[in-house]
RNA sequence: GCGGAUGUGGCGGAAUUGGCAGACGCGCCAGACUUAGGAUCUGGUGUCUACGACGUGGGGGUUCAAGUCCCUUCAUCCGCACCA
């Protein structure tokens, strides 16, 4: 026996593996299909993190599995290539991004390739392709021809320093990353995406899909539903304001109003107003500020008081005060509030901050005026006229009535999801495909054009005044319309990395296609993804607009299914050994090529699954990994006890059947670690006999191959049936040799053990409290105590409860 | 501030339904083999005032029985668009 030289067997295999094209995926095959599907990565020029292969390795697993299981598997790889490092490293370094893309999608291959993932390389997608990008474009051309495209000034961070508009990522603290110059606010017109007329969908359909709970639970807090009214109050200055609130049962305690500084009412009664200038500067002030640092400074409220207006509570008449306020954001409901400080945390510091009245309108809480009384489920209401002494599950249809009739307000479902702004004054992304004709106005260039490519630039520097880099490609913005043939200019933003990765799906379903995105065959036999593994990170973003983009295309008959991926489930992070997130910086990097060259991809694979809990974040151990490579080593060097024997011998039977379906259902349940666990206990059983059947060692082989692929396809040729290991047939176990005759048995007095002792397996509760209670450690505890109850739970325990 | 998670030995973690807390691995201790070992093999390893008691962040509760269920509290991590 040689001894384990992973380099050697590694290689051969993969290259093995290539060469026959055992993991290529056809799309007509009379099995059953089983499409599994990991994020794609962004190709950086760090190459791989130990934090990728962890999900690729996870569903390798399951795909290798489901292979063996006989499916016809799909598990397909490709690349999220437009992006903003490889967009800065061109601008650095004047290289185009095409080059520096290229180069590190080859070192990711490499990387992938080495780690020994059954991806069917055949199917490789790049969104940077513009045989993939045309397909992008022609997807955003059916938005656009649909109406859920449009234009609106929206604001991006602008960097006084660089003259640059910036990215939310290269904002740091509320200055430029780059140069550290401020940062301010800027409006600038924006293409839109309209997912918010599929909120409800989006909501609804998770219904219908299996994904984690904690994933669904934060797609429905994204897309906030809110079932509240419109209240609608008149303005001193005759205007009318309108207000979104989910309470307005609590209307009689609203002590003043509150618009966002953006607010359109602030400038048109800008006459009423008599400290316009102030208001004019904290109106500069909010402009200063992103939402997320207007969200960070909540706890000391700002704003400044319209002095001249007043508004009118349409429940009791009195005049409130009316004020601007970072906090009310010009982007969810109306953009205006009504305040009751009683009731809501935010608005009782303000009126604290600027010593207004808090009115007590729900009874329960302590005094309101130390602490707002939010609970929504309990009290009834106070000081509130035609309310008062209603619970507030009452109080409000009741004034959502009162309103209605009145001609003051509306019942309205709000949500906090916003429209998806798709414009970027970036280089490095897909050409929105449309043109402005001074006379048509925006129009949607043929499909016969597709793909609109990028046109070449010496320099990929943002534009003058935050235009895109392709404002400068001046020959190509020049164009005709396709409309009325007149003079047109081309869009010059880009569309966001979202856009490729919303359907990349769709795109491995058929790669090559020429004629569509994908064949209607490929997409009815393909549809939809079965299994999809991806971070809690992209759960908000990446999900969303995946998913509403499908629907989109599912509403014009362009695929068959309502929703993409029918099960979601989700990766923990892997830190470095500090327990601190991994960063050059730290220094705590682990580089995958180095493990590899160490102790093989195999190692490697099975220490990532071995780790920790799969959904958890946890630290990376390089004992831990060695112990990992211990385990093979072990398992490689029982080949000197394995005897000829081809069953399994009786000692071990009950053990192997057992550890198939252990290992089964684990692989399944994502529970990798405890199926390494398993197959380590196997081997402890191995080592101690002293020998291994070769029955045995075959079926264990077999189920370590989707974890260690490479090692038991070398074990294979002289233990296995012949051909490879990774299209031979998982093991089956007899569901009634996984269960012992015989089975320990505790007996508890008083709930704390006392004695072990061994039953049959199928004694049923007389016989076992009988057992337990004949026992001659239990008769001499329990002498000269009163029994006062025994329960006994068969295959459990027998608990004495004496006195 | 809001939303989502997590908290178990020296460490990573295990414990399908409420039923023996600590599987498996690392580390550590002892032994074997060895010229040697950061190799390999064997055994041991939650804590303590140890024939017993205590132990799953803290406090309380439900139960014959709680890591698991309920209430409360603390700490840490992640995300965020103050969502009215």
């Amino acid at each position: 026996m040689e001894s384990y030289n992973f380099k050697a067997i590694e290689k051969k295999w993969q290259d093995k593996w290539e060469e026959e094209g055992i993991f290529h995926a056809e799309t007509s095959s009379p099995k059953e299909k089983f499409f599994a599907m990991i994020e794609f990565p962004y190709p950086s020029g760090a190459g791989l993190h130990v934090g990728h292969p962890r999900s690729y390795t996870a569903l390798d697993i399951v795909a290798r599995k489901r292979r063996m299981q006989g499916y016809n598997v799909l598990y397909p790889i490709g690349w999220d290539a437009f992006g903003l490092p490889t967009e800065n490293f061109a601008i650095k370094n004047k290289v185009h991004p095409k080059i520096i893309t290229a180069k590190n999608i080859a070192n990711f291959t490499r990387q992938l390739k080495m780690l020994g993932f059954s991806f069917d390389w055949s199917r490789e997608v790049n969104t940077t392709d513009p045989n993939y990008y045309k397909w992008t474009q022609w997807i955003f051309l059916q938005l656009f021809k649909k109406g859920l495209a449009y234009k609106q000034e929206m604001p991006i961070n602008w960097c006084t320093g660089c003259k640059v508009g910036l990215s939310n990522e290269e904002v740091v603290n509320g200055v430029c990353e780059r140069c550290g110059s401020e940062v301010v606010q800027r409006r600038k017109s924006q293409w839109m995406l309209k997912i918010t007329e599929y909120a409800q969908r989006l909501i609804d359909d998770l219904d219908e899909v299996d994904y984690l709970e904690k994933v669904k639970i934060q797609q429905r807090n994204w897309i906030g539903r809110s079932e509240g009214a419109e209240v609608t109050f008149e303005l001193s200055t005759g205007d009318e304001m309108v207000v979104y609130t989910t309470r307005c049962d609590t209307l009689f305690g609203a002590t003043y109003v509150v618009l966002s500084p953006e607010h359109e009412l602030v400038e048109k009664m800008k006459d009423s107003i008599t400290n316009y200038d102030e208001v004019l500067e904290y109106k500069a002030q909010a402009a200063r500020k992103s939402e997320f640092e207007r969200t960070e400074l909540a706890k000391d409220k700002t704003g400044v008081r319209l002095m001249g207006v007043t508004a009118k509570n349409p429940a009791n008449g009195e005049d409130l005060p009316v004020f601007i306020s970072d906090y009310v954001l010009v982007t969810y409901g109306t953009g205006a509030i009504m305040a009751v400080p009683a009731h809501d945390s935010r608005d009782w510091d303000f009126a604290k901050k600027f010593n207004l009245p808090i009115i007590e309108v729900v009874s329960g809480g302590e005094n309101v005026q130390e602490a707002a009384y939010t609970d929504v489920y309990k009290g009834e209401m106070v000081n509130s006229g035609f309310l008062n002494g209603l619970p507030v599950k009452e109080a409000i249809p009741t004034m959502i009535n009162w309103l209605e009739e009145q001609g003051k307000g509306k019942r309205k479902v709000n949500y906090k999801l916003r429209d998806w702004v798709f414009s970027r004054q970036r280089y490095w992304g897909e050409p929105i495909p449309l043109v402005n004709c001074p006379k048509c106005g925006w129009v949607a260039i043929p499909e016969s054009e597709l793909p609109l490519e990028l046109p070449e630039l010496e320099t990929f520097e943002p534009g003058e005044n935050g235009e895109s880099p392709l404002a400068k490609a001046y020959d190509w913005i020049e164009t005709t319309c396709p409309c009325c043939g007149g003079r047109a200019q081309r869009e010059t933003d880009t569309m966001p990395q979202w856009a490729g990765s919303s359907w990349y799906y769709l795109r491995y379903m058929d790669p090559h296609n020429d004629e569509a995105f994908a064949s209607k065959e490929a997409l009815s036999y393909w549809s939809p993804v079965d299994w999809y593994n991806g971070g809690m990170e992209h759960t908000t973003l990446h999900l969303l607009y995946s998913r509403f983009w499908h629907k989109v295309l599912y509403d014009i008959g362009a695929v068959p299914t309502k929703e993409p991926y029918m099960k979601r489930t989700s990766h923990g992070m892997i830190l470095g050994e500090d327990n601190q997130k991994m960063s050059k910086s730290r220094g705590n990097v682990v580089n995958p090529d180095e493990v590899v060259d160490e102790f093989g991809a195999d190692a490697f694979r099975t220490y990532e699954m071995f780790i920790g809990a799969f959904d958890q974040t946890t630290p990376w151990s390089q004992k831990g990994l060695k112990g990992c490579y211990k385990f093979l080593e072990r398992v490689w060097n029982l080949q000197s006890i394995v005897n000829d024997d081809d069953g399994y011998s009786a000692d071990l039977e009950k053990a192997m059947h057992k550890t198939i379906k252990k290992v089964s259902d684990d692989i399944e349940r994502m529970k990798f670690n405890t199926a390494i666990a398993t197959l380590m206990s196997l081997v402890n059983d191995f080592s101690k006999k002293g020998s291994v059947t070769k029955g045995e060692y075959k079926t264990f082989i077999t189920l370590l191959n989707p974890f260690a692929p490479h090692m038991t396809e070398e074990l294979w040729l002289t233990y296995g049936d012949g051909g490879y290991l990774s299209i031979a047939e998982w093991p089956k176990y007899d569901e009634a040799k996984t269960v012992d005759d015989e089975i320990e048995i505790v007996v508890q007095i008083n709930g704390k053990v006392k004695d072990k002792m061994m039953v049959s397996a199928n004694i049923d509760k007389e016989g076992l409290e009988q057992t337990a209670l004949n026992s001659e450690r239990i008769k001499g505890l329990t002498e000269g105590k009163t029994v006062v109850k025994v329960i006994a739970i068969p295959k459990r325990l027998v608990n004495i409860v004496v006195k």
